[in-house]
DNA sequence: ATATTCGTAATTGTTGACAGTGTGCGGTCC
DNA sequence: GGACCGCACACTGTCAACAATTACGAATAT
């Protein structure tokens, strides 16, 4: 019997070993957060099917934390789950990534606004390296500096509005959007126009102007918006030309 | 053996027995709407612990079922979970319910945006004959009849905006709203205000002004966080001058 | 040949038992 | 008397087996 908790012990490592470690963490919430590295990164595309016994088998688990993972995944909309037929990943059309555009804008324009009211000084000086430092990647056409600058640029903008709710929110959408298309939108020929939107957002802000803050960030999302549906129509375009 | 499977077959019926009947819905899925009636009807207070074993012995099911039931309802904000200690109802202080109304300002906002720039003549005459209900109401002071018709023209407005991802978004918000007061805050005395911010909601609407009726919808809601701010100092102000 | 039906396989839903974790109480040592 | 340690209890986390549902394909009838 002793042997037996043994063998446990020594069977292969995985999720079960890391259980071992951090018991903080439960297998599901691990699990979870893989899938949606699995998901996000397209390791799993669009429409397909998650299925309880394979991916049980994958992680070395029984299937009760894979259901839990699932039901979590569903809550952050990468996932959907119908009765007596499982998971499938999210399937997100161009109508879908619309809306979600414009749910994204009014949640930036309220972090705006909520910003520009209550901006330190410190947060303005972050703000500003990183709009320099786009400027940088700008002038020598680097998109691959400039992505993550952006991400992180639009993070510092919604933290700023210190509202706990609104911080949640806007990364899940965000994910969503993932789902439609893999990197942002953000082309070659953009990112200059990009950063002059940036640079008239972080004036406001400084400024402590919340109205005019608000209508920006608002506007800088849906310039994101446009250029999305800009694409579409070249690409349904180009699609019925042929 | 085989007696103790129709032991089984035997058993109470309750939710097992409701399952063999329509099996389109899981029992999980029925728990977590039982549950959430629970907990927004009050019959479960803020804060107390849901303890699996007591819910799985209450509903006449396992555990499992109660756990995926749980796991849905954290995805409603109403519960959180604690790894290792289970599931709360969450606690809704003012600061995060003030959170809440800024969000709800901006989802309004583009829910007018949207109604305005799409609205159809029949969703113009019912959500007048609404506003017309209700000023009945508010001409007798009766509150029990403004209240549901309130509920339902503020639904309309936001089902108008035909952005499906916005008409799921805005009832979850309001559950957890929920969380914080029982009822809406209309007092007696601001249900004439209310409407006639619906009046003009409605004439923005109608003639078909996007920008103005987005704006009077943020408004009207941040009115009501106006009006529970004024109630929060009220009530501060009682409690330190007793 | 096509449509329908039935049976089997695959998959999800549910269960009860077991393992691990956190808490509180009683005992012991200083 | 007070602080610390350990043990027992209650609870959540995980597992493997069983039940129910759905999907697929072959056989049959029209």
């Amino acid at each position: 019997m002793i042997e037996r908790k043994q063998e446990v012990r020594l069977r292969p490592v995985s999720f079960g070993g890391a259980m071992r470690i951090r018991r903080s963490e439960t297998i599901a919430s691990l699990i979870q957060r893989e899938l949606e590295g699995m998901i996000i990164s397209g390791e799993i595309g669009a429409g397909d099917h998650l299925n309880e016994a394979a991916l049980s088998e994958r992680f070395e688990v029984s299937r009760g934390p894979i259901r839990e993972a699932c039901r979590g995944l569903e809550r952050s909309g990468l996932i959907r789950i119908v009765a007596n037929h499982g998971a499938f990943v999210r399937e997100m059309n161009a109508e879908e990534a619309l809306e979600l555009y414009d749910i994204r804008a009014a949640l930036f324009g309220l972090a705006g606004k909520l910003l520009a009211s209550r901006v330190s000084p410190l947060e303005i000086r972050r703000l500003s390296a990183l709009v320099e430092e786009m400027e940088g990647t700008v002038d020598t056409d680097d998109i691959n500096a400039f992505y993550p600058l952006n991400v992180e640029f639009h993070t510092l903008l919604v933290k700023g509005s210190e509202n706990e709710h609104l911080i949640n929110l806007v990364p899940t959408i965000d994910k969503q959007l993932h789902l439609f298309r893999r990197r942002g939108l953000v082309q070659p020929g953009k990112m200059r126009a990009s950063n002059e939107e940036h640079k008239a957002i972080l004036a406001a802000v400084s400024a402590r102007d919340a109205a005019q803050a608000g209508a920006l960030m608002e506007q800088h999302i849906l310039a994101g918006k446009g250029r999305l549906l800009a694409r579409l129509a070249e690409q349904q375009g180009a699609a019925s030309g042929t």
